[in-house]
DNA sequence: ATATCTGCAAATTGTTTGCTGACGA
DNA sequence: TCGTCAGCAAACAATTTGCAGATAT
């Protein structure tokens, strides 16, 4: 929280940016929501804490904190895009994610990422980045 | 070819729908891309093609040609939808995108699904589908 | 004959942008 | 003060839908 505040506030500081009262409500939101919101489910929770926000302002927070690395895009294969948290010790993480619920679990897998790592090597191709979603159902919605 | 053709007759036949011409050459001109198209890409080879065949009937064709199993959606973080072939002897298979280029190398590496079984399980999960793709550069681009 | 298609244009949805007044440095 | 920001509405892009005439069965 007071980490990615601080993020926050140093990107600023350092892109002769301007902080404001809505960048702040808005980051605290993100955090709070714990991440995988979508941009109008933010701008939901934004709207009832307080005051006016515009929809155009929270995609335009979104994308700075996508900047400054405190979130990160995903689409499921929704339409729409979430966004989701960087954790500062987390590594690159992966997703279960149940169809029916929409729940999204988050896991850990070293073993399938070095597979990933030797399938890339194979086809001699340099890995920036990969995802990897599990769909399926959760065991409370099975 | 053929087989697709078939089954794509055979959906047809089942569900009191029309043979048509236009169905013939989208179901044509997609085997003949070889997957992997959006449906804007799909239509501009079929206008090419043919006649005044109109973008909703190739969207409506695609989702079509989904439901009885010969295509299948695919969302790269392009913000379209893309479209691949269901082959008859591939089982489940997986992608290397490279960014620059946008070239996809499909792949198919059973051990990692496995790994994706476990993981399932470990949460007590459903699995119905799953998509893995790995973002960089290919051999040529890099 | 008749119900399902098609093409077109209009409607939707998610997201971005231009503009003008507001506001932080 | 001055440049960046916010809110709003309009613009956009991808996809869907309603309608009236066309066409398989």
């Amino acid at each position: 929280m007071e980490r990615e505040k601080e993020i926050l506030r140093t990107h600023i500081a350092g892109h002769h940016m301007k902080q404001t009262r809505q960048r702040e409500v808005i980051l605290e939101a993100f955090l709070k929501a714990g991440g995988h919101v979508s941009a109008e489910e933010l701008y939901y929770k934004v709207s009832k804490r307080a005051s006016s926000i515009g929809l155009a302002t929270v995609y335009r927070t979104l994308g700075l904190l996508c900047e400054c690395g405190i979130a990160q895009q995903r689409e499921f294969g929704e339409g729409r895009t979430r966004f989701e948290i960087v954790h500062e010790y987390h590594q690159h993480h992966d997703h279960l994610i149940c169809t029916k619920c929409g729940k999204i679990i988050e896991f850990e897998n070293p073993n399938i990422e070095r597979l990933q790592e030797k399938v890339a090597k194979d086809n001699d191709f340099t890995v920036y980045t990969h995802k990897l979603e599990i769909y399926g159902l959760c065991s409370e919605c099975k």
